[in-house]
This record gives C-alpha cells, structure tokens and sequence, in this order.
DNA sequence: GCCGTTTTCGGCCCGACTGTTTTCAGTCG
C-alpha cells in the first residue's frame, strides 16, 4: 500500500535501475515523467485508480496503469521486484562517478563484473578497464579521477552558504574586464534546498579576459576545464563552479539555459520544435533555415513560445509549463515584502539565545508588525521546554516588553505533538494562547501507520493549529521520517482550522515544494515561519519565502502577510 | 514507455567537449 508520493518514489527507482541496466534511456525518462506527474497531479491517487482514470494522466499510459495501480494496492510491481533483486546493491552507486554513464556502466559490468565502486576502482587499478573495448588509458585515468572527486566532493551547500559563496564570486565577476552583466544561475537561483555546483552566466566584451580576471580569485583552485568562453573550476573548500561568458545577444537564452531544469528545457524545446524552432543557449533558431530570433530577455523567450513567463523556482518541468500555457500559473507568487510578521521564535525561557526584548527589538527594527513567541513545551527537556511553573513568568515578561516596542506581541507555543498525537500543554492552558504551533520532536522512528495516526490525531484536535517543520527532517543530516502526506493534510484539511509551516530554518525548509501543493490544494493556509532561536536567524524569513515560491504559494494563502489583527484571529486557537 | 491539427510507427532537447576514433559514442549541464 503506497499513497501518491510513494508511488512516485518507487517510479523513479523503477527508472534508475532500468537506466543503470543500459535500457533505453526515453523509456527511462517515461518513468521519471509519469512520477512528476504523478506529484503534480491534485488527484487523489484512490479515486484516479478506482475509476480507471490513471492514464488521463500526461506520461501514463498502457504499461504504467499498471505498475501504479499494482504499486498504489500492494507496494510492489513484478518488474522493480526483480530489478531490486538482480542488481547488486553498489550498482546505482556508480552512477555517481563523474565521467560513468549508463552505457559505461554496462560495458563495464558485462565485460568485468563490477558491481560497485570498490570493484570498479580495483579494475582501474589493476589496468583491466582500459582493455575494455570503448576504454582506454585516458579514460580509466579519468574514472579513478572521478571517484577521487566522489569520494573528496564536499557535502552539498545549505541554500544560504551557497547564496553567500555565489554573491562573492559575482561580485568578483562583476568587476572584471568588460563584464556588462552577470547572474548566478543553476539550482541556487532557483532556490533548491540545497545545492552542488555554481553556475555563473557573464556577458562580456571579451570572454577570453573575463575568464582569466575570474580565475584570480584567490580561492581557485585547480581548473577543472576550459573552452573560449567557458570554464570549470574547483574552489580551495572543494565546491566546484561553472562560468559562461556569452556574446551580446546571447544572454537571455545562457541564462536561461543555465538556470535550468533539464526537464523543464526538455519540455519548452519540444514547444519549441511544434512552433518550428530549435531552441538551445545560443538562441532560437528556425528550423526551415531561416535564420535566428533575437531573445532579449526570458520574458521574451516564453512569449516566443507562446507562454507566460516561469520565474526560476519553478522551473522542475512540475506542471509549470502546462500551466503557463493555459495561463493558469499564480498570477504573483509570494514575495519578501509581503510578509508582515514574524512566527516561530525561540527566547531565552527555551533553547534560544535571545531574551524576549532582544527578539522583539530586532523585529521592531525589521519593521514588523508582530512576532510570536514560541517556546518549546514541557516534554522538550532538551530544549528547556517551559513548564507550566515557568509559563506566567514568560507571560508576564511578555507584558512587560510590549510596552516597550511598536511590534505586536504574541504569546504562543511550539507544543510538542507526544506520541500518541496529543498537544503538550492541558486545554485550559492552551486556550489562553495566542498561537499555537505543534511539531514533531520525538519518536522519530515510528513507523508510517503510527506516524500518520499520530499527526491524523493531532490535526482533529480542538487548539491545533500550525503544523510545524513537517516531517522533521535535517537536511543533509536526517530524512523525513514515514508517513502518509495526503491523509494528514486531508484531516487537516476536515478540521477547517489547520495550517502549514514553511520552516525557514535553512537545515528544515519544510514543509518541501510538492506537500506544499498538496496542501494548497485542500486550501489549507500557509504561515511562512523563522524557527529564530536567535536575533540573527529572523532574517532567515527569506529562505521560508523561496521554499514557498517554489511551492507556487500566492501572497493570499500566507496568513502572515496579513495585518496583526487579522492574523491574530485566523491563528487563535478555536476551542 | 508514451504519444499523435503532418504521424498508431518513429520519433522523443540541444550543444559542447572529449576520447578513441576511422566517422562517432558517451557524458555533461
């Protein structure tokens, strides 16, 4: 039994092991389109199966009806059955060689039965990879290169050390010869939660130049690559950055090249090719021979193809451009400047390390209209959770700040959910809050049917209201733990009162991209939250913003973009 | 494996780069 999300998980495995077995690769990638889809799609995926609707599905035909239906009722399908079994384990992993494909792969599996990364590093040390027909010494160099860089390659950047890196590096860019225009591009611009490379687009007089001022930077390191108007260089702490130099003209479609996604620059250049196009990053060419269209901005682009435009962070081919085609993408998604107060933050009464006063006085200085005060409950004993001993003196410290500030003050809490789904302070108490937010701190490891039963409960329960960090993870560090999405938004959803967090906390940003469309699509509404355990971590509020964009989350769905009172009454607990 | 205001079969994004080539395959972004 898999709910919608699961389903797609395992598509995508299905699809890695076919990729990995040298299948194909449009199979392959019928696989990764019909799990987009899937997470795309605001069906429920019981009544999609029930009434033998699947296949209205884009990417979802004969064949994989099937698999999603066997994979929806039992978990398993005969075909991933059998991929899981007869693949050894190690075998995906090489896949993530630099400079291994899937072509490689099985030559080099068939040829010499590597089956991991120790096996292929054993071949190439022992000189048996270059005899390999296709192989030669150069390339065997280059495959233990590769897992050199595997093995040495940093962990991926939190979204804000890479903006920060990135902002540097441009503005070295900026500064060099000629340089009329540059921009970070890749994953970073589009917000992923985190993010490998660097990618920097540059337009310039004289490429050539502009690539040597850039390698000046004292922390290059090595260069991994160069042409006449590209490179590739490894930075001293190990991250890797790409730098493209276009010509005037050029710009706007190098930008957009390198801003990605693969699958959404997949989709826009089949558009293209219907309208009698070729689109790449030198421009829009005719296909009859007649020459290229000028592109002057992105702007300009998607209305060439007869789209409205994409910003960036939705650019994950998620239905975004079907959308843009019927004109049905958010007319503006949520911005900074929207957001009129600030939720979820941690004093000195719990784990934070500001008093009330400090937080209040960085809110007022941020311009706020309201801060809420969110202390950890009494079972987070490792937080200092705040007792009911303790409560009346924050309460009254509360008191006594307001009078010393213009923002508004929230009294509130971040109530642990215990694990059976109950709120960690009696009714009686919680009644008498302003806001209550309700987490996940504990029993982490339950499993998907307890887990689901646990939030399930918590979401009927009378004074719930904001469902904090989703699903607990740390990014790089914890995943999510197990549970069915769909069924908790869905009593949230029944409750009539419920709400989601965007968690701006750079390690959490949860609730991620698809639940939160999964969300907004049930109407639940969406508080866009700082976690703050620190002065400093207020301004993380526009970590919350992009992870919300990127969830296509208007400025009308965010309870915090509205003005103190209002706010007051959408999040007071109902009782 | 999917899909069809040209197509139910033959397509499925594009260009740069590199290495092993003898005219091109594989990988990357």
């Amino acid at each position: 039994m898999l709910d919608k999300l699961g389903v797609a998980r395992a598509l995508r495995e299905l699809g890695a092991l076919l990729q990995v077995q040298g299948e194909n690769p449009f199979k392959v990638r019928a696989y990764e389109a019909a799990a987009r889809s899937l997470e795309e799609s605001r069906e429920e995926l019981e009544a999609l199966v029930r009434e033998g609707r699947l296949r209205s599905l884009p990417g979802v035909g004969e064949a994989l009806e099937k698999k999603i239906g066997e994979l929806h009722a039992t978990g398993h399908t005969p075909l991933l059955d059998r991929l899981r079994s007869e693949l050894p384990p190690g075998v995906l992993e090489l896949m993530r060689v630099p400079e291994l494909g899937p072509r490689k792969i099985a030559r080099l599996r068939a040829e010499l039965g590597v089956d991991g990364l120790d096996a292929l590093e054993a071949a190439c040390v022992a000189g048996r990879v270059r005899e390999v027909p296709g192989f030669g010494e150069k390339t065997e160099r280059k495959i233990l290169e590769g897992l050199r860089r595997l093995r040495e390659r940093p962990r991926r950047m939190l979204l804000p050390q890479a903006m920060a890196l990135g902002e540097r590096l441009l503005e070295h860019l900026r500064a060099g010869p000629g340089c009329r225009r540059a921009d970070l591009a890749g994953s970073l611009r589009r917000r992923r939660e985190t993010v490998g490379d660097l990618d920097l687009v540059a337009e310039a007089d004289d490429p050539g130049a502009l690539l040597d001022h850039f390698l000046r930077w004292p922390a290059v390191a090595e260069v991994l690559g160069r042409g006449g108007s590209a490179l590739t260089a490894r930075l001293a702490s190990g991250e890797q950055v790409d730098l493209r130099a276009a010509p005037a003209g050029e710009y706007a479609t190098l930008l957009h090249h390198l801003t990605g996604s693969q699958a959404h620059h997949r989709k826009l250049r089949g558009l293209a090719r219907e309208r009698g196009f070729a689109l790449s990053e030198r421009g829009l060419e005719r296909l009859d021979g007649g020459g290229r269209l000028p592109v002057g901005s992105e702007e300009e682009l998607y209305a060439a193809l007869g789209l409205a435009f994409v910003p960036p962070e939705l650019r994950e081919d998620a239905g975004e451009v079907e959308a843009a085609r019927d004109r049905t993408l958010p007319r503006e998604l949520v911005r900074l400047e929207d957001v009129r107060g600030l939720v979820h933050c941690h004093t000195r009464f719990s784990d934070g390390r500001a008093t009330v006063e400090e937080m209040a006085r960085a809110a007022d200085a941020l311009g706020m209209e309201y801060l809420t005060i969110t202390d950890h409950s009494p079972s987070a004993h490792y937080a200092g959770g705040v007792g009911l001993d303790r409560l009346r003196a924050q309460w009254d410290e509360i008191a006594r700040v307001q009078e010393l500030v213009r923002v508004r003050l929230l009294r509130g809490t971040e109530s642990d959910i215990l694990e059976d789904g109950a709120l960690d302070y009696p009714d009686r108490i919680l009644e008498r809050l302003d806001v209550v937010v309700a987490s996940v701190h504990s029993r982490f490891l339950q499993d998907e049917d307890q887990m689901t039963r646990r939030l399930v409960r918590a979401m009927r329960l009378p004074f719930f209201k904001i469902w904090g960090h989703a699903l607990g993870r740390l990014l790089l560090e914890r995943e999510p733990f197990a549970c069915r999405v769909e069924e908790v938004l869905d009593a949230a959803a029944e409750s009539g009162k419920a709400a989601v967090e965007v968690n701006g906390d750079p390690r959490r940003l949860e609730m991620q991209p698809a639940h939160l469309r999964l969300a907004r699509a049930r109407g639940l509404p969406v508080v866009l939250s700082v976690d703050a355990h620190s002065t400093a971590a207020l301004g993380s509020l526009r970590w919350a913003v992009d992870t919300a964009r990127r969830g296509w989350v208007t400025r009308e769905a965010v309870l915090n973009a509205l003005p103190a009172t209002e706010f007051a009454r959408a999040v007071r607990p109902a009782g």
